[in-house]
DNA sequence: TGTATTAACGCAACTAAAATGCATTAAATT
DNA sequence: AATTTAATGCATTTTAGTTGCGTTAATACA
Protein backbone atom coordinates (compact mmCIF):
# COMPACT_ATOMS: atom_id res chain seq x y z
CA UNK A 1 0.00 0.00 0.00
CA UNK A 2 0.88 3.40 -1.11
CA UNK A 3 4.88 4.74 -1.30
CA UNK A 4 7.29 2.90 0.88
CA UNK A 5 10.48 4.05 -1.61
CA UNK A 6 11.73 7.11 -2.64
CA UNK A 7 12.93 5.92 -5.68
CA UNK A 8 14.46 8.41 -8.54
CA UNK A 9 11.14 7.78 -10.55
CA UNK A 10 8.81 8.91 -7.84
CA UNK A 11 11.07 12.03 -7.08
CA UNK A 12 10.90 13.50 -10.96
CA UNK A 13 7.06 12.87 -10.51
CA UNK A 14 6.38 14.55 -7.73
CA UNK A 15 8.80 17.11 -8.69
CA UNK A 16 6.99 17.62 -12.31
CA UNK A 17 3.55 18.09 -10.22
CA UNK A 18 4.84 20.77 -7.98
CA UNK A 19 6.34 22.47 -10.65
CA UNK A 20 3.61 23.74 -12.62
CA UNK A 21 1.09 21.35 -13.46
CA UNK A 22 -1.85 21.58 -12.41
CA UNK A 23 -3.52 18.38 -13.84
CA UNK A 24 -1.51 15.98 -16.29
CA UNK A 25 -2.89 12.76 -18.41
CA UNK A 26 -1.02 9.60 -17.68
CA UNK A 27 -0.17 9.52 -21.53
CA UNK A 28 1.33 13.37 -21.51
CA UNK A 29 3.59 12.11 -18.37
CA UNK A 30 4.58 8.41 -19.93
CA UNK A 31 5.21 10.63 -23.35
CA UNK A 32 7.13 13.12 -21.17
CA UNK A 33 9.33 11.16 -19.26
CA UNK A 34 10.00 7.87 -21.93
CA UNK A 35 13.79 9.10 -21.88
CA UNK A 36 13.44 8.48 -17.83
CA UNK A 37 11.44 5.92 -17.28
CA UNK A 38 9.62 2.99 -18.64
CA UNK A 39 5.85 3.58 -18.93
CA UNK A 40 5.21 0.91 -16.85
CA UNK A 41 7.27 2.61 -14.37
CA UNK A 42 5.31 6.08 -14.85
CA UNK A 43 1.40 3.92 -14.32
CA UNK A 44 3.18 1.97 -11.05
CA UNK A 45 4.53 4.92 -9.64
CA UNK A 46 1.25 6.96 -10.21
CA UNK A 47 -0.95 4.33 -8.58
CA UNK A 48 0.95 4.41 -5.49
CA UNK A 49 0.75 8.03 -5.37
CA UNK A 50 -2.74 7.72 -5.50
CA UNK A 51 -2.69 5.48 -3.03
CA UNK A 52 -1.06 7.30 -0.50
CA UNK A 53 -3.18 10.63 -1.35
CA UNK A 54 -0.84 12.47 -3.00
CA UNK A 55 -2.16 12.40 -6.61
CA UNK A 56 -5.68 12.25 -7.52
CA UNK A 57 -6.98 10.79 -10.61
CA UNK A 58 -9.98 11.24 -12.92
CA UNK A 59 -11.36 11.01 -16.43
CA UNK A 60 -11.11 13.01 -19.41
CA UNK A 61 -14.55 13.49 -21.51
CA UNK A 62 -12.52 11.50 -24.04
CA UNK A 63 -11.80 8.72 -21.65
CA UNK A 64 -7.96 9.32 -21.12
CA UNK A 65 -6.62 9.44 -17.62
CA UNK A 66 -5.50 12.52 -15.43
CA UNK A 67 -3.49 13.26 -12.48
CA UNK A 68 -3.22 16.52 -10.60
CA UNK A 69 -1.67 17.00 -7.24
CA UNK A 70 -4.15 17.24 -4.17
CA UNK A 71 -4.37 20.28 -2.34
CA UNK A 72 -5.53 19.18 1.33
CA UNK A 73 -4.16 16.15 2.97
CA UNK A 74 -6.04 13.03 1.25
CA UNK A 75 -5.70 9.34 2.00
CA UNK A 76 -5.82 6.65 0.22
CA UNK A 77 -9.65 5.97 1.09
CA UNK A 78 -10.74 10.03 1.81
CA UNK A 79 -10.69 12.51 -1.21
CA UNK A 80 -11.50 15.77 0.61
CA UNK A 81 -11.15 18.58 -1.80
CA UNK A 82 -13.45 17.44 -3.89
CA UNK A 83 -13.45 19.87 -7.31
CA UNK A 84 -15.02 20.07 -11.00
CA UNK A 85 -11.74 19.66 -13.28
CA UNK A 86 -11.79 21.97 -16.35
CA UNK A 87 -10.50 21.64 -19.78
CA UNK A 88 -9.85 24.12 -22.06
CA UNK A 89 -10.86 23.36 -26.05
CA UNK A 90 -8.34 26.07 -26.72
CA UNK A 91 -5.13 24.99 -24.94
CA UNK A 92 -6.13 21.84 -24.24
CA UNK A 93 -4.80 22.08 -20.53
CA UNK A 94 -6.77 20.94 -18.08
CA UNK A 95 -7.12 22.00 -14.41
CA UNK A 96 -8.36 21.68 -11.18
CA UNK A 97 -10.75 24.31 -10.20
CA UNK A 98 -11.03 25.58 -6.74
CA UNK A 99 -14.95 26.15 -6.16
CA UNK A 100 -17.40 23.93 -4.07
CA UNK A 101 -19.95 22.74 -5.95
CA UNK A 102 -22.86 21.30 -4.20
CA UNK A 103 -25.03 17.97 -5.12
CA UNK A 104 -28.64 17.99 -4.33
CA UNK A 105 -29.69 15.50 -1.93
CA UNK A 106 -30.63 12.57 -3.93
CA UNK A 107 -33.37 10.81 -1.82
CA UNK A 108 -32.25 7.00 -0.93
CA UNK A 109 -29.09 7.26 -2.01
CA UNK A 110 -25.50 7.21 -0.20
CA UNK A 111 -23.37 9.26 -2.19
CA UNK A 112 -19.88 8.35 -2.20
CA UNK A 113 -17.44 10.02 -4.73
CA UNK A 114 -18.45 13.07 -7.28
CA UNK A 115 -16.87 14.35 -10.37
CA UNK A 116 -17.22 17.08 -11.95
CA UNK A 117 -15.85 17.96 -15.38
CA UNK A 118 -16.44 20.67 -17.07
CA UNK A 119 -15.16 21.96 -20.90
CA UNK A 120 -14.87 25.12 -21.95
CA UNK A 121 -12.91 28.06 -22.60
CA UNK A 122 -10.40 29.08 -19.65
CA UNK A 123 -9.53 32.45 -18.87
CA UNK A 124 -5.96 32.75 -20.26
CA UNK A 125 -7.38 31.91 -23.95
CA UNK A 126 -10.27 34.11 -23.10
CA UNK A 127 -9.19 37.36 -24.08
CA UNK B 1 -25.62 12.75 -40.72
CA UNK B 2 -27.71 10.84 -38.00
CA UNK B 3 -29.78 8.07 -38.34
CA UNK B 4 -31.20 8.06 -42.37
CA UNK B 5 -32.25 4.39 -42.59
CA UNK B 6 -34.17 2.19 -40.43
CA UNK B 7 -32.30 -0.72 -39.89
CA UNK B 8 -32.40 -4.00 -37.84
CA UNK B 9 -29.46 -2.83 -35.98
CA UNK B 10 -30.89 0.37 -35.04
CA UNK B 11 -34.52 -0.67 -34.48
CA UNK B 12 -33.25 -3.30 -31.75
CA UNK B 13 -31.14 -1.12 -29.87
CA UNK B 14 -33.91 1.45 -29.50
CA UNK B 15 -35.77 -1.07 -28.42
CA UNK B 16 -33.14 -1.57 -25.80
CA UNK B 17 -33.06 1.61 -25.04
CA UNK B 18 -36.90 1.71 -24.42
CA UNK B 19 -37.19 -1.56 -22.55
CA UNK B 20 -35.84 -0.13 -19.06
CA UNK B 21 -31.91 0.49 -19.43
CA UNK B 22 -31.46 3.40 -17.73
CA UNK B 23 -28.06 3.20 -19.26
CA UNK B 24 -25.99 0.62 -20.48
CA UNK B 25 -22.22 0.71 -21.11
CA UNK B 26 -21.22 0.86 -24.87
CA UNK B 27 -19.18 -3.12 -23.91
CA UNK B 28 -22.43 -3.97 -22.07
CA UNK B 29 -24.25 -3.55 -25.63
CA UNK B 30 -21.54 -5.37 -27.77
CA UNK B 31 -21.52 -8.73 -25.33
CA UNK B 32 -25.18 -8.82 -25.00
CA UNK B 33 -25.75 -7.97 -28.65
CA UNK B 34 -22.97 -10.23 -29.98
CA UNK B 35 -25.27 -12.65 -31.18
CA UNK B 36 -27.35 -10.23 -33.37
CA UNK B 37 -24.87 -7.81 -34.60
CA UNK B 38 -21.05 -7.21 -35.29
CA UNK B 39 -19.49 -4.73 -32.47
CA UNK B 40 -18.53 -2.39 -35.20
CA UNK B 41 -22.15 -1.92 -36.16
CA UNK B 42 -22.96 -1.22 -32.30
CA UNK B 43 -20.26 1.29 -32.53
CA UNK B 44 -21.76 2.70 -35.06
CA UNK B 45 -25.20 2.85 -34.95
CA UNK B 46 -24.33 4.46 -31.24
CA UNK B 47 -22.58 6.94 -32.98
CA UNK B 48 -25.52 7.90 -35.48
CA UNK B 49 -27.90 7.78 -32.23
CA UNK B 50 -26.05 10.35 -30.49
CA UNK B 51 -25.74 12.79 -33.65
CA UNK B 52 -29.53 12.40 -33.45
CA UNK B 53 -29.53 13.54 -29.95
CA UNK B 54 -31.81 10.30 -29.22
CA UNK B 55 -28.65 8.68 -27.16
CA UNK B 56 -26.55 11.23 -25.11
CA UNK B 57 -23.08 9.21 -24.62
CA UNK B 58 -20.85 9.75 -20.66
CA UNK B 59 -17.45 8.26 -19.55
CA UNK B 60 -17.64 6.48 -16.26
CA UNK B 61 -15.44 6.21 -13.44
CA UNK B 62 -13.43 3.87 -15.37
CA UNK B 63 -13.15 5.30 -18.46
CA UNK B 64 -15.86 3.19 -20.32
CA UNK B 65 -18.31 4.90 -22.53
CA UNK B 66 -22.16 4.39 -21.63
CA UNK B 67 -25.23 5.69 -23.39
CA UNK B 68 -28.60 6.42 -22.07
CA UNK B 69 -31.67 7.64 -23.94
CA UNK B 70 -32.10 11.02 -24.10
CA UNK B 71 -34.97 12.27 -22.34
CA UNK B 72 -35.65 15.94 -23.71
CA UNK B 73 -35.57 16.93 -27.52
CA UNK B 74 -32.06 17.18 -28.16
CA UNK B 75 -30.28 17.64 -31.11
CA UNK B 76 -26.50 16.83 -32.72
CA UNK B 77 -25.04 19.87 -31.00
CA UNK B 78 -27.64 21.07 -28.29
CA UNK B 79 -28.43 18.28 -25.59
CA UNK B 80 -30.54 20.24 -23.08
CA UNK B 81 -31.27 18.18 -20.47
CA UNK B 82 -27.95 17.89 -18.80
CA UNK B 83 -28.10 15.67 -15.71
CA UNK B 84 -25.88 13.93 -13.47
CA UNK B 85 -24.82 10.36 -13.73
CA UNK B 86 -24.70 7.69 -11.02
CA UNK B 87 -23.07 4.41 -10.72
CA UNK B 88 -24.11 2.14 -8.01
CA UNK B 89 -21.21 0.23 -7.01
CA UNK B 90 -23.04 -2.36 -5.39
CA UNK B 91 -25.41 -3.41 -8.32
CA UNK B 92 -23.25 -1.74 -11.35
CA UNK B 93 -26.05 -0.13 -12.67
CA UNK B 94 -25.61 3.42 -14.18
CA UNK B 95 -28.57 5.57 -14.14
CA UNK B 96 -29.55 9.02 -14.76
CA UNK B 97 -30.36 11.17 -12.22
CA UNK B 98 -33.82 13.83 -13.08
CA UNK B 99 -31.85 16.13 -10.81
CA UNK B 100 -30.29 20.27 -11.37
CA UNK B 101 -26.69 20.69 -10.62
CA UNK B 102 -25.53 24.01 -10.57
CA UNK B 103 -22.20 25.05 -11.13
CA UNK B 104 -20.96 28.00 -9.57
CA UNK B 105 -19.77 30.80 -11.71
CA UNK B 106 -15.79 30.65 -12.83
CA UNK B 107 -14.52 33.73 -13.64
CA UNK B 108 -13.23 34.47 -17.24
CA UNK B 109 -14.14 30.80 -17.94
CA UNK B 110 -16.67 30.06 -20.76
CA UNK B 111 -18.84 26.37 -19.82
CA UNK B 112 -19.30 24.80 -22.67
CA UNK B 113 -20.34 20.97 -21.33
CA UNK B 114 -20.62 20.09 -17.76
CA UNK B 115 -20.58 16.42 -16.65
CA UNK B 116 -21.13 15.36 -13.28
CA UNK B 117 -20.64 11.80 -12.40
CA UNK B 118 -21.53 10.29 -8.71
CA UNK B 119 -20.64 7.13 -7.24
CA UNK B 120 -22.36 5.71 -4.08
CA UNK B 121 -25.20 3.14 -3.36
CA UNK B 122 -28.53 3.65 -5.07
CA UNK B 123 -31.85 3.57 -3.54
CA UNK B 124 -32.62 -0.07 -4.80
CA UNK B 125 -29.60 -1.82 -3.31
CA UNK B 126 -30.24 1.19 -0.43
CA UNK B 127 -32.41 -1.32 1.86
C1' DT C 1 -43.12 -4.17 -58.28
C1' DG C 2 -38.67 -4.44 -59.97
C1' DT C 3 -34.28 -1.96 -60.33
C1' DA C 4 -30.81 1.30 -58.93
C1' DT C 5 -28.44 3.76 -55.32
C1' DT C 6 -25.83 3.99 -51.39
C1' DA C 7 -26.19 3.78 -46.26
C1' DA C 8 -25.19 0.40 -43.23
C1' DC C 9 -23.17 -4.03 -42.19
C1' DG C 10 -19.68 -7.89 -41.28
C1' DC C 11 -15.21 -9.20 -40.97
C1' DA C 12 -10.45 -8.74 -40.31
C1' DA C 13 -6.92 -5.98 -39.09
C1' DC C 14 -5.35 -2.17 -36.52
C1' DT C 15 -4.51 1.39 -32.74
C1' DA C 16 -3.80 3.09 -28.25
C1' DA C 17 -4.19 2.98 -23.17
C1' DA C 18 -3.31 0.38 -19.60
C1' DA C 19 -2.13 -4.10 -17.17
C1' DT C 20 0.74 -8.23 -16.25
C1' DG C 21 4.64 -11.66 -15.60
C1' DC C 22 9.18 -12.12 -14.64
C1' DA C 23 13.96 -11.43 -14.23
C1' DT C 24 16.91 -7.56 -12.65
C1' DT C 25 18.06 -3.40 -9.98
C1' DA C 26 18.39 -0.35 -6.34
C1' DA C 27 16.27 1.71 -1.98
C1' DA C 28 16.14 0.95 2.74
C1' DT C 29 17.32 -1.66 6.89
C1' DT C 30 20.53 -4.15 9.77
C1' DA D 1 29.01 -3.96 3.56
C1' DA D 2 25.48 -7.47 3.26
C1' DT D 3 20.66 -8.47 3.07
C1' DT D 4 15.93 -7.83 1.92
C1' DT D 5 12.41 -6.84 -1.08
C1' DA D 6 10.03 -2.82 -3.24
C1' DA D 7 10.43 -0.95 -7.53
C1' DT D 8 11.99 -1.08 -12.29
C1' DG D 9 12.56 -2.44 -17.34
C1' DC D 10 11.20 -5.05 -21.01
C1' DA D 11 8.26 -8.01 -23.51
C1' DT D 12 3.82 -9.48 -23.85
C1' DT D 13 -1.05 -9.27 -23.25
C1' DT D 14 -5.61 -7.29 -22.59
C1' DT D 15 -9.29 -4.35 -23.71
C1' DA D 16 -11.94 -0.53 -25.81
C1' DG D 17 -12.63 1.40 -29.71
C1' DT D 18 -11.53 2.45 -34.88
C1' DT D 19 -10.70 1.76 -39.85
C1' DG D 20 -10.74 -0.19 -44.61
C1' DC D 21 -13.09 -2.68 -47.73
C1' DG D 22 -16.07 -5.84 -50.01
C1' DT D 23 -20.97 -7.22 -49.38
C1' DT D 24 -25.86 -6.59 -48.00
C1' DA D 25 -30.10 -4.49 -47.49
C1' DA D 26 -32.96 -0.15 -46.79
C1' DT D 27 -34.88 3.39 -49.42
C1' DA D 28 -36.08 5.90 -53.56
C1' DC D 29 -37.75 6.03 -58.00
C1' DA D 30 -38.92 4.43 -62.55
Amino acid sequence: MGIVRKTKAVKILLDLFDNGFSAISAVDLVERLKDEMNKTTVYRALDRLEDDGIVHSFVGKSGLKWYAKCKSSCTADHHNDVHPHFECKKCKKVMCLPVEVTIPNIPNHTIDNTAVFITGICDNCND
